[in-house]
DNA sequence: CGGTATTCATACAGGTCAGTGTAGGCAGGC
DNA sequence: GCCTGCCTACACTGACCTGTATGAATACCG
């Protein structure tokens, strides 16, 4: 399932306006961002953007969409080659480096989900909620390979700690917030209630 | 400082203006909720909205004002009479019962630094930053008061984790956020590292 | 060479946005 | 009795919103 990208496929007009998409939704808000504006920033026409995307929510779902792949490429391939335990708290590190990065106004999905209150039905709300559901997985599986036990609710305190710290980060002026939380992480994992047999 | 609350002192229209913002705003977003239709919904001409306040701007740091204040009530009305730590602890517990009974959607907060990302000169910046600072900074002394070491770095952990929670339970569908969340902070409240001499 | 897909340019519809203006009603205090 | 503060009612502006319509140019592909 899954197996290749689809990217590619996107035509120019598309590719141009899900790249505009990525940085003024992040940057502006998406409801501060209007369909005008977004075309005129991709170089492109209204008529190309409906014609391409077909709404405003489907466009939105679509730059969530992408946006959370990207993360996701970025935390694995920040963690990889590492063992299990190293790999939960290199998570944090990747966190802070993608927030340099791509990230330093707050989560994305986040400031989606607020957004997009007023819209139950809208279709980025599965993918905000997915992202933050693959999170606490991937956090899941790397207590289970590094060996702990109560994996449930260790997977839910480190997602936690990540959240929270984004949060702090981005709009309480805690630059280290990111540190503080791989610290916390330590911790718990070398908790001697967590550790396995 | 800051010795009687000024509440009383708003007309009888200000405070239904008040009161509508508080349910409305939250429910549905800042952005999406027009000051027609929360005029309309308070029971009060689109001209007495101006006349109290000015601007849709200074409406929503008054919102946000007001809320600030009813969540720090809540919170030190849920924690007092117990020991330093137990307070840390209690302090979770609020967030749940709060969450429960005025903030099922999420953080009021983290939603509206989302909503104003295209206005960093909003009034209502400073009330989002001191919401989370006043958190961080009531954790400071509690875990002062419980003789622990490394209060800085604790207090941003503890911080970390209920910013967290607020927000996996609110949007990934995770009830028991809160509750992993205070069981984490046990774990770092006992952390040998940081039990005071 | 003909057809399909992609994109351009522009104009428009119908609604909502924040904010202002004008005019008047009503109550309490001096 | 008059003035001031509070409030209603309603019309209006100019900008912006999502989404559609019309018509034409370009390029690839069989």
């Amino acid at each position: 399932m899954n197996t290749a990208p689809q990217v590619s496929q996107l035509t120019p007009a598309a590719r141009a306006i899900l790249d505009t998409a990525g940085r003024i939704f992040y940057d502006r808000g998406i409801s501060a961002v209007g369909v005008d504006t977004l075309a005129a920033e991709a170089g492109v026409t209204k008529k190309t953007l409906y014609d391409q995307f077909g709404s405003k929510a489907t466009l939105v779902a679509a730059y969530l969409g992408e946006r959370d792949r990207h993360f996701r490429d970025w935390i694995e391939r920040e963690i990889q080659g590492k063992d299990a335990e190293t790999q939960v708290l290199a998570v944090f590190d990747a966190l802070g480096s993608w927030m340099d990065a791509h990230s330093p106004k707050g989560c994305a999905f986040v400031h989606a989900h607020g957004a997009l209150l007023n819209a139950p039905d809208h279709p980025a709300h599965n993918v905000i909620r997915g992202e933050k559901v693959w999170l606490r997985t991937k956090f899941e599986h790397l207590v289970r390979a590094a060996g702990r036990d109560q994996q449930q609710s260790l997977a839910t305190q480190l997602a936690a700690l990540l959240e929270g710290a984004t949060v702090l980060r981005s709009l309480a002026d805690m630059p280290d917030a990111v540190d503080e939380a791989r610290d916390a992480a330590d911790v718990l994992l070398d908790s001697p209630s967590r550790e396995g047999s």
